[in-house]
Formats: C-alpha cells, sequence, structure tokens
DNA sequence: ATGGCTCGTGTAACGAGA
C-alpha cells in the first residue's frame, strides 16, 4: 500500500497539478491539508472520475483536510474528541484495515502568542486521541502537515527555527514523545543522516537555494514499519509553476 | 535593517502561512 501526503496550500489553485502528479502517481491513499475551500467546492468528481472515494473537512479561506483512497473506507472521524475546535485539521478513515490519519497541525505563530498555546492544546488532544487508536489498530499511520521539524538536520537554519515554534526545543520533545509512543518516521527510519525538506519559502528563492524545512510526515505503527519498503519525498511539484510551497511524501508498504 | 511570495477575501490592502 502507498500513502502519500501533500499540503496543496490551496486545492482550489492546485487541483490540476495533483491531478497531474496522481497520474503519475497512483498512490492508494492521498492526504490533502490546507484545501483552503468549503465543503461545497471540493472536487469529489474528479477524484472519482480518477478511480478514489474521497472524504473531507473543509472551511472558508483557512485550513482544511481531505483522504481520498482508491479502497473504500469507513470509521470515518472528522474532528478530535475534546476539543473544541472551528478549525479543520483532522480527518482518520480506515482503509483495509490500515487506520489513516490526516492532520494538519497547527503553525503557533509565535511562541509567546495565543496561536502557540491552541498548538499545544492541539496536540495534548491529539496523543490523548492516539493513545486510544494505538491500542485499537495495530496498522496505524498519521500522516500531515505537522509543522515541527523532527531534528537539526531538518532544519536550513537550526539557530534561526528554534526561535520559533516549527523547532522549538518543546515541539522538538513533542514530536519525540509520539516516537516514544511506539511511532516510526517512515523517512528518517529509511535514510538516518539525509537532509531533504518538504517545505521552503516562497520568497527569498528559498527553493533554489534548498533552505528548507522538513515538517510534512508519514509515522507509522511498528507492524506497519516492519513492512515499510521506500519513503520519498517528491520535489518534482515544487518546481512545477504555481507550485505548493510543500512537496508530497509517499510512504511504500509491503 | 527590512522584507522579499502566495494564498483568500473581495476588488484594497491585509492576515496567515512557516
Amino acid at each position: 500500500m502507498k500513502i502519500a501526503t501533500w499540503n496543496v496550500n490551496s486545492l482550489t489553485v492546485r487541483l490540476q497539478q495533483v491531478v497531474a502528479w496522481l497520474n503519475s502517481n497512483p498512490v492508494d491513499v492521498l492526504c490533502l491539508q490546507e484545501l483552503k475551500q468549503t465543503d461545497e467546492m471540493f472536487p469529489k468528481e474528479v477524484f472519482q472520475k480518477l478511480g478514489y472515494h474521497a472524504w473531507w473537512r473543509g472551511q472558508k479561506t483557512y485550513n482544511g483536510v481531505a483522504i481520498i483512497s482508491r479502497l473504500p473506507g469507513d470509521e470515518v472521524v472528522g474532528e478530535l474528541p475534546h476539543l473544541e475546535d472551528p478549525q479543520r485539521r483532522f480527518l482518520a478513515v480506515t482503509v483495509q484495515g490500515v487506520r489513516v490519519v490526516c492532520l494538519y497541525i497547527p503553525n503557533g505563530g509565535e511562541l509567546d502568542s495565543d496561536k502557540y498555546a491552541y498548538k499545544k492544546q492541539w496536540l495534548a488532544a491529539l496523543f490523548q486521541w492516539l493513545e486510544g487508536e494505538y491500542g485499537r489498530y495495530p496498522r496505524l499511520v498519521v500522516t500531515g502537515d505537522y509543522n515541527i521539524a523532527p531534528a537539526a538536520l531538518d532544519v536550513h537554519k537550526p539557530a534561526m527555527w528554534e526561535a520559533t515554534p516549527i523547532f522549538s526545543p518543546e515541539m522538538q520533545e513533542s514530536f519525540r514523545q509520539m516516537l516514544a509512543m511506539g511511532f516510526g518516521d517512515c523517512f528518517r527510519t529509511l535514510h538516518p543522516q539525509e537532509v531533504q525538506y518538504t517545505w521552503w519559502d516562497y520568497r527569498l528563492g528559498g527553493f533554489s537555494r534548498n533552505q528548507g524545512l522538513r515538517i510534512d510526515h508519514i509515522l507509522a505503527s511498528p507492524a506497519m514499519l516492519s513492512g515499510l519498503a521506500s519513503c520519498v519525498i517528491d520535489k518534482i511539484p515544487r518546481g512545477w509553476d504555481r507550485p505548493s510551497d510543500h512537496a508530497p511524501v509517499v510512504a511504500t508498504f509491503e
């Protein structure tokens, strides 16, 4: 099973790129973040024609997540329990016994902001929910835009980013907490030393200078990790015209 | 030293992103 995640920064703008990418990368499951469109706008017919089922949680202007899958799915959950959250950032679906989770973890603004407090509150609710899922679903894959760089290797300028909610020591610890739960970071597991990013700033020629961050992740439970055959960050769409600032990440499980 | 781009909204700038 091939599972991918991609923050598209507006599905309205990026739809043709998503279709083009799927045509050359026919993954089984694709998790999308930052749809930036209402539920009525979601192009379900486009994905149906490509042979995909789809589930989505949208809202006006910001956020929004979707999961599309070749095989049917069930046990759909569209919000985190115990968190009153008007922002659409969470979606989970079970496909062929694999529990797939699509996350758009809050950015966090500045360290002293309400947005950072919200990010921490959101993560606490996520961890609480994941503890339950972990026991319930041996085959569990948690994908998405984490807005957390796990280690210095994943950050172009670690000292600068340490002063932000993307790479603060506290957020590095949060990521380690997820690994301590038993999850493996698919990319880092297969490529312990490689410097590869999933996001590059639109400004400053971030992509051409390869100044970026690795903040989009696929985490897998031990039962899934034992079958992990590859994990690739696909930089090609980042070089297209009007690209998303994020690259897709693809994990293949045997 | 600052902001440098790309979104949506709505039709001008502005907030948000990371």
